[in-house]
DNA sequence: ACTATTCGTTACCTTTAGGTAAGTAACCTT
DNA sequence: AAGGTTACTTACCTAAAGGTAACGAATAGT
């Protein structure tokens, strides 16, 4: 993700980072939808893959990575006959519970709102 | 932005949606930081182009329209000796407010922990 | 007539997020 | 030995976000 910028007036450097910060962590395509799927309880990198549909091994293992690295989850490689490999949130990530409570609750909002607007973006219902 | 994907599972469609719209609608580089400047009070093209360093005139028309066909800001055009157009939120604006406090509150905490740590990514100091 | 200001547009280019498809490595079952 | 399962990796490609630079239209001042 492109990072953020806020310019220089009227945020106060460390809040202008710290915003920054969350949104390359928290933003793109997958990363909130698997915390949620993380908060149901610990999973598997197949398990995963087949909840998230349309994800490739390739960007779920890109995106599980950088969560790992954030301190967000914890891996854990299980000796089991085929190998695998668990993901779980660490208490960090309850953190970003409320990012996503208030995106959803602005979203609901939002699309109630432009529902039948010409002038808004024409919204998906897939 | 690229949509958000939500597989299936555990989330009920219309959270799924309104999650996405959110996370399109707010996401992206400049998006969050034009509606904190604007909750400043109104401001002109001119104002906000300062103030967002680096932003294009392009980018910058981008961003507004989006906001505007989204109901959050209102464009007004004065009729001044050049000129100008002024840039001010809606109501609705302000639900956005939740989710700026929410990521920031996480990008904060986040940056503490990460500070010092040789597995988190390098994070920025500019 | 010439230049400046404000708010754009247009054409083009670069970067990056994400997708596709195939392959690898370890281990198991048949 | 052959094929299945799990968890990846690798190489390549596409689409979209965002950047750069130049130009346009309206109006005003000198």
């Amino acid at each position: 993700m492109l990072s953020i910028e806020f310019g220089n007036a009227s945020l106060c450097k460390e809040a202008r980072l710290a915003l920054r910060d969350a949104i390359e962590l928290l933003g793109g395509k997958w990363k909130i939808c698997i915390l949620q799927h993380l908060e149901l309880g610990t999973k598997r990198f197949k398990d995963l893959q087949e909840v998230m549909v349309g994800i490739s091994p390739k960007v779920l293992t890109q995106e599980l990575l950088e969560l790992e690295q954030n301190l967000l989850i914890t891996r854990t490689v299980n000796n089991t006959k085929p190998i695998t490999v668990s993901y779980s949130l660490t208490p960090f990530a309850y953190e970003a519970q409320a990012v996503y409570d208030a995106l959803l609750a602005f979203g609901i909002e939002h699309r109630k709102r432009i529902k039948g607007t010409l002038s808004g973006k024409t919204i998906p219902t897939v």
